[in-house]
DNA sequence: GTGAAAGCGCTAACAA
DNA sequence: TTGTTAGCGCTTTCAC
């Protein structure tokens, strides 16, 4: 293995010199720097890391933690961030937080945690990771959370779907979730979607009710199948549906279809993320597409303040993004 | 910061007992262990990983190195690696390869490849990173590779595809894809699948035209559907159709729909990969599922492998695992 | 502008 | 079974 001392024997320096002349420090001569880069290069240097995050405290690492990236909202959204990262010469570890917790539920030891800081979606209860390093959370609705927040537009967004919906003629709108959280505090996306859902309609002078309003399934494709099942089986009524994502709408579209269901004409369906397959499905989904790339910046940003600055003490921030109601055929009448 | 020396303090030892108990070494007294552990509890420590992989010249990280993790076919694949990587106690590092290149091409340094190996996917121009470390490609058909190979079953998956399709009753079969290929060393799994599809068209008897039994079109979702509007348009007659990746089949069903073609009906359609997003399509797409777990398992255990014996000489080893055809709706007839 | 020396936190070899 | 010592490769004083 090849160490700056040997690139700085090449060089004729000493391992001070090629080690600033190699991070691109201008004490240095240009011509000494030209030297100690050909040396490395010619005896094909690569530094150690974990040498020089001991000796700094830095890795250059930041961990998504995340209870999983499978599915186009997590996988787009860590692409986002890896690019983000890439580009500010940092590196991404993604990490499950499935596996920080053991079987009874306890915290695992995360000494490998040895990233500078994390940035975090669905992983409250990694709450010791989350604690002694910078982090920021995504689509975390907590009031008085400390960490730094990154949200997407999850209120503004869900009203502009519903009054898409009434433009559109719908006045029997139905929401599909899991449930609609009492007012307090909602504390996942999902939730704050929910609710938002819900004033809107009461705004709009919609009937609503927490019960008949609302078609409870998971919050998973299989449950927009099942949702779109019930609408029909059930004879629901509903002639607009509200999907807080993507996967879950496009989980309706398929639960329709399979009744024979005419998407938009029998029932307009909107859902919310702006995931790519909504390009694709038949009928192409309507949706609230949240600005991910925006997302990625504004949270790699407050981290790295963060991480750069670990002594000051700022008040945690929250940033909500923007979106674009996207309409396409699901919609469309 | 709470280090190895504080703890061993706390307990009454020596850093090196205190580093052997946290390390469940057997040499050390229960008793002594028990102390050990519960002040690092006490105290909250930590082990710092980069002092201990400066000393042991390991990190328990492995480095995914792949073009982009978008897409339901690269997420489901890391997340299955993941998920390898933190049962055996490692962890993953993910890297866009294309900030491994600057904008004339060249590699750009490395230097933070820190891991202990590295599990590349479409990544071949990463050739310093891959020739630097313990190295595990996927999807790579080249012959003679100088690195392990983990595969999907290109050759009999196509040719289960083929098959299924003539035994639907399709005597008119096309092939989506960007070209195909001359027979000499395909390089990547498009081509090696192009290539299978022919050879089993021509071993089934069917007419086959490198022309036109070719739909030639980008490998991505939007390729897709330029396919299917081509088939309507140009009055193509192929009454199969054959997909080399479920992305590009859920494309081509896209456009099909565009022009109001009745699949299975008009033309059957079979994808490759097996990728949730199949199961919620309309129609429903069959496919052929490849074994993401036993590709990711395969993977994780020639790499630790390798790490594990840095000297042993092994030739290069190709694992390609297996598949199952999956029936659904867009060749049900 | 460059060098000498010290030390980041850990573990392996050796000694007791 | 435990402790002592040395050093992994790097960067940061502090001197010159």
């Amino acid at each position: 293995m090849v160490t700056l001392k040997d690139v700085a024997r090449e060089a004729g320096v000493t391992a001070t010199t090629a080690s600033r002349a190699l991070r691109g420090m201008d004490l240095v001569t240009p011509k000494t720097t030209q030297k100690v880069v050909a040396a490395a290069e010619k005896l094909g240097y690569r530094m150690n890391i974990s040498a020089q995050s001991l000796r700094t405290g830095r890795s250059g690492t930041v961990t998504f933690l995340t209870a999983g990236i499978d599915g186009a909202y997590f996988s787009s959204l860590a692409m986002q961030f890896a690019a983000e990262l890439n580009k500010q010469g940092m590196h991404m570890l993604i990490e499950s937080s499935r596996y920080l917790v053991d079987s009874q539920g306890r915290e695992r030891d995360m000494s490998y945690l040895f990233s500078d800081g994390i940035i975090g979606i669905n992983a409250k209860h990694a709450s010791k990771a989350l604690a002694s390093h910078p982090s920021v959370l995504l689509e975390d609705y907590t009031i008085d959370s400390p960490y730094d927040q990154v949200n997407a537009p999850s209120q503004s967004g869900t009203r502009a779907a519903i009054r898409h919906l009434y433009d559109k003629g719908c006045r029997h709108i139905g929401l599909v979730g899991h449930d609609i959280p009492p007012e307090s505090d909602p504390g996942a996306s999902q939730q704050v979607r929910m609710l938002a859902a819900k004033h809107e309609c009461l705004a709009l002078g919609l009937d609503f009710d927490d019960e008949r309003s609302l078609i409870s399934v998971p919050w998973s494709r299989q449950g927009g199948v099942e949702a779109g099942h019930r609408w029909a089986d059930d004879d629901l009524g509903f002639d607009g549906l509200y999907c807080p994502s993507d996967g879950l709408a496009l989980g309706v579209l398929r639960g329709l279809a399979d009744r024979g269901v005419d998407v938009p004409k029998d029932v307009a369906v909107i859902g919310f993320d702006g995931i790519t397959d909504g390009q694709y499905s038949v009928p192409t989904l309507s949706t609230i597409a949240v600005d991910f790339t925006s997302m990625a910046q504004a949270a790699v940003s407050l981290l790295t303040h963060r991480i750069e600055h670990p002594d000051e003490e700022r008040y945690p921030q929250t940033v909500t993004v923007g979106y674009k109601l996207i309409e396409r055929e699901s919609t469309a009448r």
